[in-house]
DNA sequence: CCGTCAGGGATTGTCGACAATCTGTCGCGG
DNA sequence: CCGCGACAGATTGTCGACAATCCCTGACGG
């Protein structure tokens, strides 16, 4: 039988969605780098396997890698790893995703704290910088670039902070954030109104901690509201609420 | 030739430090335990090295598993992972130290807060519970077996709080707190002062979020000052004092 | 006498192959 | 006709071996 047009008829459902391979970094970081981007940029869907194999031959390289890749991508919770079962792209629940941005909202608010102790002028001309680019790359880019660079100012603000164990821990959940974004918002929504940046970065420029914290916390509550109207659209996540994963 | 013998002879630094291999999970859960526990009770100290062929035949097992469970402890920062270089058991600088604790303390506040909020009086209870298995350890059990108990109340309290990311990253918190205390504490000095674990259930109980949150984050800073008072000391940071790590 | 550089040994990174497990399909019996 | 059990294909877990890299030692030249 041929199983390889078979193969290729019933399953381009990822293969297809593996775009660039953009070479620079190291073969591991440049794998880790085209999965991450393509499960952000909606091409790889929730729930889709990812098997060794195909991977293996799409990079060239041997299964070790794969899994030394995969096994990174598990750890940041974009995909997850079933010992026996292969990796699936991570489909977040509900509850998860209420967790995660729970966590988020205590811990950016953490950081704005910091931040605003800590920040100098070149800091506050650093995030203004930043926001100059968010707002150049909302006009020029499309969805998937500028949403990189809006939530790249949330990073920004934690390198102010000036703890790199908190600005891990950041980055790790404005990942699993954009996951979900990019999961439950079909049409190209708004991630991340640059207005309420700037309004951040002046209430600490003005020493107002308290009040820069309340409007950072309201703007990732805009976030996870935009997110919530639509759920429990994707098929798959059928199975998971009758409870066998 | 014998290369077991002269292998055992000029490197017991570490052989010797693993002890037990308790049975029962499996074998990957069992290696990650046994080198974690063993640099907790400080057996293992900063920067002894961990030779992937010297495991393999500790656990009978190949070098793929070891491989993959010196990249879960390096994921959790109790080992550092240098590329064609090994794996050493970790040495915080003090500036990680600093932001470890700065991060922990900021965190379970958060804690605090949820739990504060959210605790039932089945939550109230099981607290309780623990405290008075942490009390009575403290009497029966050496250094080891109640720091890892005291630290369990922190746990609890995350636990209370009901949100599982959160509790994640304050096991990965504890665990490097755990670590460095372990490393920068000589004698069997006093980890977690369990009187101010039971104050702080008590101002949970009476509802007094904040006065628990302030008691917390004193609480905290007690044990980041009693490590702080001794650093420099050992011999072998003198090298990553040079740059050279 | 000290700094530099080449060689040997050891350790890690990578690869291909085998064994164990799981998924989907086919046949049988009720 | 439907449910159950066995078989085959595919996929993952584990292992041993080879190649690449690094560290340490020792010799050479200044």
């Amino acid at each position: 039988m041929a199983t390889s047009s078979t193969r290729s008829k019933s399953r381009p459902d990822f293969k297809t969605a593996l775009p660039g391979l953009k070479q620079g970094d190291d073969i591991e970081t440049r794998i880790y780098n085209t999965v991450f981007e393509s499960v952000m940029t909606q091409r790889l869907k929730p729930g889709t396997k990812l098997p060794e194999a195909s991977l293996c031959e799409l990079f060239d390289v041997s299964r070790a890698t794969v899994r030394k890749v995969l096994q990174r991508l598990a750890h940041d919770h974009i995909v997850e790893l079933r010992i026996n079962r292969g990796a699936v792209v991570a489909a977040p629940t509900p509850e998860e995703t209420r967790q995660i941005f729970e966590v988020r909202r205590q811990l950016e608010a953490c950081i704005v704290r910091l931040a605003a102790a800590k920040a100098s002028k070149a800091d506050i001309a650093s995030l203004r910088a930043q926001l100059k680019q968010e707002h150049e790359a909302m006009h020029r880019f499309a969805q998937p670039e500028w949403a990189r660079l809006a939530s790249a100012f949330h990073l920004r603000l934690a390198e102010v902070a000036d703890n790199a164990v908190l600005q891990q821990y950041l980055m790790e959940l404005v990942s699993r954030c954009s996951l979900i974004v990019a999961l439950y918002e079909p049409p190209g929504n708004a991630a991340c109104e640059h207005d309420e940046h700037a309004s951040v970065v002046d209430l600490i420029e003005k020493g107002d901690a308290e009040g820069a914290v309340a409007l950072m916390d309201q703007h990732l509550r805009t976030l996870e509201a935009n997110v919530c109207v639509e759920h429990e659209a994707p098929d798959n996540s059928l199975a998971r609420m009758l409870g066998l994963n």
